[in-house]
DNA sequence: TGATTATCGGATAGCGCTATCCTAATAAAT
DNA sequence: ATTTATTAGGATAGCGCTATCCGATAATCA
């Protein structure tokens, strides 16, 4: 069988030989670059099969001035929310031919700033990060660096910006205002890992409590700890304690609120009597706390999808139908409120 | 600024320029490749550095016939043990120059296949998989490509296999001696997601079961769907119900405790009293259930930083002091036993 | 001391592709 | 019929680096 030099590797030339064109027409035939003859495509395509070839992304990468992989910037991958919205983006974009390259920030612009650095240096073809809150030299870097890209999670008026998320405000407030509906008046939000996407909720939170003049700061408890079950039930412990009692308290994120349940249990608090309690993002195991715990369904499977269709389309040199898109949320109710 | 061509980058030939040396003594100087003068090296390094000179990946990966990323091979993310040990991998390889490409298997060996494939073309510089169960035609392009392999989470007597991970076996097989030693005599296996480590565990609890004269293939419990929360709280409810009654259950994997430990609260059974529990893998949350449940510490940061370093040296074309590395484990006794 | 063997810098030649320019053939416009 | 535009294949020239071979100098040996 053809076979070009001694790396054994089957190259375009080897393609182009049987097929009985030159390289460049393969290279084209195989990109569907440029018209090339449907005959032609045919019998290179048929040729490039029996050889069994492969393109070297390597020779790609250094020929075209971009690799054929997508950099994804995203802050923790313990946070289920994360996992879900990654796994999302690699079922729609392997199938298109780009790996992910993934870069965990840890919540730390600094951080950020470095992955990103080193990412650009491989050339990749788009670029998908986490919200926007980020340092003027990232900022820099990536409008300097041409490549496309994507923000997740959050939404923008911004039209020079394309982004794939939900008002997480809007959401915060929805979830207020079942509190509300539900009674409870003085309602407590509690937060750890304090990165914009909490604050926006904090936010929402505040807005719908201030419109029912039911705002008050001693209401607010935020803790710059990392986000965990067992932080989650410190700050039960605290804000149960706090005279004159709070009815119900809204986690910023539901590993917090689990955390927050199994204290309840623990110390013997009966919820939603004693006090209510309500989470965000709706994570697994949510549903099998007990009481089972009321939160915010985010569609980040559908973040992941809509990104990555998104990218898609800016990599092929289109313009997306809109540059915001809002995937939505749900606030579900359960046991818990 | 010197600077080449129209792409506008910092070339190796800018920096032998500055330098007042040829692009290859550059290459090397900077490699540490071969000897070079370490006056040289010294001002390469300063024009280097004077240009924010960074390589680039492709043209290297072209020219040298390997990349500089690593592939990482993992069933699944959604299981925090190999976010964790996904993490110390990137805390190891990142500085030492190497990117991480993460591939899911979901525990499917076709899907392994085809992502191995996948990678392979990208010519990674080595390779991280997890386990040694897969099929022949991942084997066999494991083999054939010559990438540095080193393997996750068990053990082998294979000398021509690296390795880096515990004995499953004997973790469980301690944790079963616990229960025995607790007085537990009717002691129940639960299962899901029977991946290979899961089956070991499994034989691990039976072959001491057995040398008590305990085991009884009705206390087994395996169930093929993936593993969860919810999946443990079926589980729990359908054993408790069994009849002579089990005095304790070790489910295979924390989240399927975790599920039972809540449903056992749902349904007013008391734990440890009427029946213990515990899990394996000791993952977050678990210190954190009512009762605490006891588990099997998996030092899975270990095992990501050991594999890593490992697969440093192999790379570097060192040999490894030895070809399996053993990070054993610890039984952690909470309430729940 | 002459022959042999390290040591270390450089010239050369690609790695396997694609960007770019060129040309011949065909179609459209005057 | 002539000019102009369009289409589609190919030749050429790198992309930025490293493998490989060479040769000059310094070190080692008989």
């Amino acid at each position: 069988m053809a076979r070009s030099r001694a790396t054994g590797r089957v190259t375009l030339s080897d393609v182009a030989q049987l097929a009985g064109v030159s390289p460049i027409t393969v290279s084209r035939a195989l990109r569907g670059e440029r018209a090339v003859d449907p005959d032609l495509i045919a019998r290179v395509k048929d040729a490039a099969l029996k050889l069994g070839y492969v393109p070297d992304p390597a020779a790609r990468a250094l020929a075209s001035r971009h690799g054929s992989h997508v950099a994804v910037l995203i802050p923790m991958l313990s946070n289920a929310l994360f996992v879900d919205l990654l796994e999302a983006v690699q079922r729609t974009l392997r199938p298109a031919g780009y790996q992910t390259l993934i870069g965990i920030t840890h919540y730390d612009q600094g951080e950020e700033e470095q992955l990103l650095r080193e990412q650009l240096q491989h050339r990749p073809a788009g670029l998908l990060v986490t919200g926007f809150d980020r340092n003027d030299a990232t900022r820099a870097l990536m409008a300097g660096s041409g490549v496309p890209c994507v923000h997740l999670m959050e939404l923008s008026d911004d039209a020079s910006i394309y982004t794939v998320g939900l008002s997480q405000t809007r959401a915060a407030a929805a979830l207020t205002q079942h509190l509300l509906a539900q009674g409870y008046r003085r309602i407590a939000f509690a937060a750890a890992q304090l990165d914009p996407r909490t604050l926006q909720r904090r936010d929402g939170w505040r807005t719908e409590m201030a419109a029912h003049g039911l705002h008050d700061t001693t209401l607010e408890w935020l803790n710059p700890a990392p986000s965990s079950l067992a932080v989650g039930g410190q700050m039960f412990a605290q804000i149960i304690g706090q005279n004159p009692p709070v009815d119900a308290i809204f986690f910023c994120n539901d590993d917090l609120a689990q955390g927050a349940l199994l204290a309840a249990l623990r110390l013997g608090v009966a919820v939603p009597e004693r006090v209510a309690i309500a989470g965000f993002n709706d994570l697994t195991g949510s549903d099998q706390m007990l009481p089972p715990l009321t939160s915010v369904r985010t569609p980040r499977a559908d973040v992941g999808t809509a990104a990555a269709g998104m990218l898609l389309a800016l990599m092929q040199g289109k313009e997306p139908e809109r540059t915001s898109v809002d995937v939505g949320f749900e606030v579900i109710v359960r046991g818990s409120t």
